[in-house]
DNA sequence: AATTATGTTATAGTAGGACTGGCACAAAAG
DNA sequence: CTTTTGTGCCAGTCCTACTATAACATAATT
């Protein structure tokens, strides 16, 4: 699975490192019980330091995505608890709808995109 | 319009401010012309700097959601950029609707929560 | 047994953002 | 004229992000 920092980006490296991985699972890019590479050596691939994506997994780990093992490095683990996560989707789906709402972004065209997004996962 | 910031919260100041005027407007509460409290005002009753009530009007400004006008102050007058607005918000969802795809979360719960966010517009 | 690679922790430094504070200015309102 | 407005500049504090170096115990490799 390749990873590509943007270091121009305003989005801090950990959270794109973050974000690529859970997108890679999502699109079963790695999937479960797969392992990532480790800690120093992402970071010597990527360019940045260690702690940077140590950062990551620890994070990753912290929010149910990976579990870190000492032999095979971050293996992917989702844990299933559905209940947290539909309360902070709910809170950012809050944030991101009103914005569209006062825009103009009508209930169907939220759908639309959602559909698009889903149809990107084969 | 009521404004409550939470300074223990780890998101910023200024941030809480935008969210709260954007979910006003998508509730409503504030309307098309209407007008926001002065920057020196605003900082006042809320207990905060002036810079930082500065840098939400500011910001909502960029995005195009109020016109600052010396006379009346910060004037709501949402543009409707839906182009600009549909993009950055497709962006938001992938991320979001990938982790929770990673917690087998499926597009139908995405719709109910969708729905439940649109009724509280009432 | 010795070497190497791993996750983890500690400490320290740099850079930048967030927030506050004070001061000042021109423009508009009263 | 006086007050209030948005805006700009400069300075300072605090926190986070990132880097850097070092150390440690554990485990895989040789």
């Amino acid at each position: 699975m390749l990873i590509e920092i943007d270091f121009n980006s305003d989005e801090a490296i950990y959270v794109q490192l973050q974000n690529q991985i859970i997108m890679g699972i999502a699109m079963n890019l790695i999937q479960e019980g797969d392992s990532l590479p480790s800690v120093r050596q992402l970071a010597n691939t990527v360019g940045i330091n260690m702690h940077t994506v140590n950062k990551a997994y620890s994070m990753l780990k912290q929010e149910g995505f990976i579990r870190l093992d000492r032999r095979k490095g971050a293996v992917i683990a989702v844990d299933m608890d559905k209940a947290r996560e539909l309360l902070e989707m709910k809170e950012q789906l809050r944030v991101l709808l009103a914005r569209g709402r006062c825009k103009n972004i009508s209930k169907e065209e939220v759908y639309a995109l959602v559909e698009e997004i889903y149809d990107e996962y084969i």
